[in-house]
DNA sequence: TATCGTCTGTACTAAATTGAACACTTTGCC
DNA sequence: GGCAAAGTGTTCAATTTAGTACAGACGATA
C-alpha cells in the first residue's frame, strides 16, 4: 500500500487515481458521456458520487428567473456530486459533459463503506475536499473583490487548465461568450466587450479557438 | 463508540463535539480570545487547525489595495484554518474573534495522525468539510446571481445564526455597516442605503442592536 | 445552395454601484 | 465633563453594469 501521507510536506497526497482504481472492493460503474450530454440534472434524486477519469464537466445552477450560472468545472481526477454524502437528497445543479467524458459512478452507500475500510482512499477523499474548498473559496473572494473585467481574466486563466498545457500561449477549450458570462457572473455583452479589449491589447487571440497569453493576461489581475 | 453513520439518512452524522473531545489521544490546546483579538493573521505560517468550542470568528482577506472582505464566519462546532492540511503553508486570511471565543488548537500533524486512528473523527471531519463546501458554494452562487440588496438580506439572515435563536424576530450580533459591506461585497454607502430601506419596510429594526424579521426579510430573496 | 440555429460584434438606455465627502451621533475612556 | 474614535445618515458625480436589440458570420444540414 502506498504511504498515506507525503513525508516531505506532511500533508495529504495529491490524489492518485490509480490508488483509487486499484482499491479492492469498490463496486464501480464506468459511464461514458458525449459532448453536451447531461450527466445529471438539477432537482433529480442524488445518491451517487462521480469521479472523472477523462474529459470535462461543467456544473451549473439555474435560478428562479431561468438565469444560469456555471459554478464549477471539473476535469480528470475530480470528484463531483458529493453533496449527497452530506445529506443533500437532490442535485443542486446540473452536470454536463463539455467534452467526451468517462466517469466512475459510485453509490453513496458504497463510498461510505469504502471510506471506512480503506485509509488510503479516505485520505485522498479528504485531500480532495480540502483542495476543492480552497478553490471555491478563492472563487468567492474573486467575486467579492474584483470587477467583471478581472473576473473574466481570471476565468480565462483557469480555463487554460483544460486546454493544451504546454506553451505560455495556451489554447482554451471551446467556450461560447454566453458560457463565459455565466461563469463570470455577468452578461454576454460585457464579456464581448472585454474579450475585444483583451484582444486589442494582445492578451488573447481568437477566431474560433481562444488562445491566451498567460503572463500578459495575469497583468489584468494585478494592476 | 457512537455509530459512525446515521442509519436513518445514510449520511455522515452532523458533527458532535463531544465525540471529538472524548476521542482518546488527541493532544489539544485550549486557547481563549477576547472580542476583537486576532487568532491568526494573513501570511503567517500555518500549521494548525482550529475547532470552535464557544464564541464566533470572522475570517477575512485583504487584497493588494487594502480592501477587506469577510469570507466566512464560524461558530461553535466549526473547523477553520484547515487549509494547511491541503498543503497551504501560510494563512490565506486573518481570523478574528468577534465575541469571546474558546478554541481547540490542533497541530496539523496531530490531526493527520488522529484521522487515521479514529474512524469516528475522520467521518466527522469529512462531514464537516462536505457541509462547508456546500455552504461556500452557496455563497458563490449567491454572488453570481444576486444584487447587493439581496446579498445583504441573505447575509443578515445568515448572521442571525449567531444571535439569540428563539423568536421569529432575531437579534444579530453587533456588526458595523462597514463589516456588513465587506461580507456582502459592496460599499458601506450601499449597505446604509439598503439598511434604511429595509427599516422603512419594517423588515429590520435597529438602534444599536440589529433585529430582523426572518420571514419578512426572506421575501427580499424570493421576489 | 438554401435555411436554420448558434455565436459574435456593436450600439444604446436605464439602472446599479462606486467612491468620496461631510455633518452628526454614539461610545469608550482619560 | 470633555475628547477621540468609531459608526451612521446623507448627498452626489462618475463609473460600471444590466438588459436589450439587431445585423452579420459561421457551421451544420437538408
Amino acid at each position: 500500500m502506498k504511504a498515506r501521507k507525503n513525508k516531505k510536506h506532511g500533508q495529504f497526497d495529491v490524489f492518485d487515481p490509480q490508488v483509487f482504481l486499484d482499491t479492492a472492493g469498490v463496486a464501480r460503474n464506468v459511464a461514458e458521456f458525449r459532448k453536451g450530454e447531461a450527466i445529471y440534472s438539477q432537482g433529480e434524486a442524488a445518491d451517487s458520487v462521480m469521479y472523472v477519469q477523462k474529459g470535462g464537466v461543467k456544473f451549473s445552477v439555474v435560478n428562479g428567473s431561468g438565469k444560469e450560472a456555471v459554478v464549477a468545472m471539473f476535469g480528470p481526477n475530480d470528484f463531483f456530486g458529493e453533496g449527497c454524502m452530506a445529506g443533500q437528497t437532490i442535485r443542486m445543479g446540473t452536470a454536463t459533459a463539455v467534452t467526451p467524458t468517462t466517469l466512475l459512478v459510485i453509490e453513496k452507500n458504497e463510498l461510505l463503506r469504502v471510506l471506512h475500510a480503506q485509509h488510503a482512499l479516505s485520505d485522498h477523499f479528504i485531500a480532495y475536499m480540502l483542495a476543492r474548498n480552497i478553490r471555491v473559496e478563492e472563487d468567492l473572494i474573486d467575486q467579492l473583490f474584483n470587477s467583471s473585467e478581472r473576473r473574466l481574466a481570471r476565468t480565462l486563466l483557469l480555463l487554460a487548465r483544460y486546454g493544451k498545457q504546454e506553451q505560455p500561449d495556451r489554447i482554451l477549450p471551446k467556450v461560447s461568450q454566453e458560457t463565459l458570462a455565466s461563469m463570470v457572473g455577468t452578461t454576454r455583452s460585457r464579456v464581448n466587450f472585454f474579450m475585444n479589449k483583451f484582444r486589442k491589447l494582445g492578451f488573447i487571440e481568437y477566431n474560433g479557438k481562444i488562445k491566451i497569453n498567460k503572463s500578459l493576461l495575469s497583468v489584468v489581475l494585478h494592476e
